[in-house]
DNA sequence: CTGAAAGCGCTAACAT
DNA sequence: ATGTTAGCGCTTTCAG
């Protein structure tokens, strides 16, 4: 980049020294007359000066970035929590560096490896199933680290908020339960991530106390190893859909479809539709995050809500007060009450009491 | 933070000096010694170093991040571009920095006035509605700047690459045209944005051509300025939902609705279904974007496809050419063809010939 | 109120 | 093949 005017111009175009500018350029509370400090930012505008934050942030040692991490911003469970977090960044003149990592253990690595190396001062991680040796690093040499996990992950000295899947989900099964539901099938993606395996754990809870008998029929899981694919954002639909036929074909006497996400159950109410079944009369489908559409299709989705935007905020202004109140108590694993709003499920239209021929 | 171990102190414990630490680390083309080489590695290693990006990129006098501009990345239209960004970005060891301008010209300008203090080599901006002194400051400072634009609003001396939206609304109107259509409705957010406008000018430019009389009665504009929303992604839906009410309401004869986007059809669909309406039996829909569940509810979408991903990638590679070949030419406008897929109306379940009773 | 100067950590031209 | 050194542009301590 061409032209780049320094402070230093500046001081020699006024006859004056660098500090003094860039004190004035800085606000700075070390008193400068008020006559110098016009000149200086008349010259500054005319020169068309532009700070140069590199040097700034490797003088200060710091750099006015969090890192957000998370599997895959088109997915769309993240975008609008990344939205929170932005928000709240900009009112602290802070910025963001979003990473999609899948799950992928050299991709999760390489962009923390980044972080650590320009010096961010935080970190903001969801659902990250790969814990990095950098992030170990990282937190070990002060940087401060927001990690929103299911129990079971995690991350030794970072700010743990513990989710509980397997909650949640035992509750969206015996919302099922409760309509009288007694033949409930899970379809679920790989068991790749600890999430869905807690998911998978609150689904039999719920089972087993409600005294039904666990059948491994009823299990659907997206079986062969599919690549990580770049555009997250259909994937699921498609799992669904093909979960569905399949389930169908198996163990049609189901009643009760318990989905891993909303954009699953789309793919599930599409097969059913085709293969001309009603919900809820003959299917019930509950799933998880409430997205947007959960809203407006048909039949709307009863769906475990998540307050997405709000989430984000939240875990923003949380990391920004350990940042700002730097004796704060870290190593905690804390419940997701704590910070968060807890998931809760919304009732709608995809759910009823079982078909009659029960 | 802490313990930051430098070249210098890996140079002192190996007795050797920084530059060869700093060859070694950087795989320089200079030649150096097999053996000292495996001593600074190992002896990096041990000790933790971690490179200082901001020392690095100081003295290179750049960054290797692209700024990524959109109105807001909870807007599901742009997260599976930027994930295409991301990912060919990645592939060359660059990042991204995204920023969700909304349409706010203070959010704007700061955003992109720190892409320049913060030396980055380029700039991807999406359907920037307004064009900031500082992307102009930029440019002319030899940053590099793509931008996707509607026609009217090009950046001077950056890569435009316009999308002409007026064809594309006109096409998906003649859609409607050409099943019969002929009272057609067009329901639309605030004419806050060129995009808008244009897509106005092709509803318009498609009636005019098929010889239909235009009626101010059928042009339905979400009227109140709404304020800028954090979590715009449910937004549409609503103004969809809204618009599509006082339209069964004022002009019930319309037999095809244009939604500006799919978030809009999807609350259309609402309030028709509400209303006891079938679509396409009653009112034929056809909107833009071709977002993931378009193809999933019932009715399904009848719209305007954008390769999103796609258009993620090509605008990346786009940028990485002329960054790696400094002689290219610049300050054009060219045509979407160029560089993106452009897009095409996907045929669906929404649109059908209109009701009979003509 | 202002200035001089050191140095953040790194790279690269130049010297050896 | 290795070392010396001069900055990159900024902040900030310390001295005036």
């Amino acid at each position: 980049m061409k032209n780049n005017v320094t402070i230093y111009d500046i001081a020699k175009r006024l006859g004056i020294s660098p500090s003094t500018v860039s004190r004035v350029l800085n606000n700075s509370s070390h008193p400068v007359k008020q006559e110098v400090r016009e000149r200086v930012l008349a010259a500054a505008k005319e020169m068309d000066y532009v700070l140069n934050a590199q040097a700034r942030n490797l003088k200060k040692q710091m750099n006015p970035t969090v890192g957000v991490i998370l599997p895959s911003i088109a997915n769309p469970f993240y975008p609008s929590i990344v939205r929170g977090i932005e928000d709240e960044a900009m009112r602290r003149n802070y910025y963001i560096a979003i990473s999609s990592c899948d799950k992928d253990p050299r991709r999760t690595d390489q962009y923390v490896q980044s972080m650590l190396e320009q010096n961010m001062r935080g970190i903001i991680a969801i659902y990250l199933e790969y814990l990095p040796q950098s992030l170990a690093n990282y937190v070990q040499r002060g940087g401060q680290v927001i990690s929103v996990v299911t129990d079971g992950v995690l991350c030794e000295n970072a700010h743990n908020i513990v989710v509980d899947k397997v909650l949640e989900a035992r509750q969206a099964v015996e919302h099922l339960i409760g309509l009288g539901h007694r033949r409930i099938a899970n379809l679920m993606n790989e068991l790749d991530s600890q999430l869905r395996r807690k998911r998978l754990e609150g689904y039999f809870t719920a089972l087993k106390n409600a005294g039904i008998e666990i059948k491994k029929d009823y299990l659907y899981i997206y079986g062969q190893d599919i690549p990580a694919f770049g555009d997250e954002s259909a994937e699921s639909v498609k799992v669904g859909y093909e979960l569905a036929r399949k389930m169908l074909e198996r163990t049609p006497e189901v009643t009760g479809i318990l989905c891993m996400n909303d954009m699953m159950a789309l793919g599930v109410i599409k097969a059913l539709r085709e293969n001309g079944r009603q919900i809820p009369e003959d299917y019930s489908i509950v799933s998880f995050d409430d997205l947007f559409f959960a809203d407006c299709i048909e039949p709307s989705l009863t769906t475990m809500r998540v307050e997405k935007y709000q989430w984000g905020k939240a875990m923003a202004r949380y990391l920004f007060e350990i940042l700002e109140n730097p004796g704060a108590e870290s190593g905690t694993a804390m419940k997701v009450q704590k910070v968060l709003t807890p998931s809760a499920l919304v009732v709608r239209g995809s759910t009823a009491p079982p078909r009659c021929e029960n």
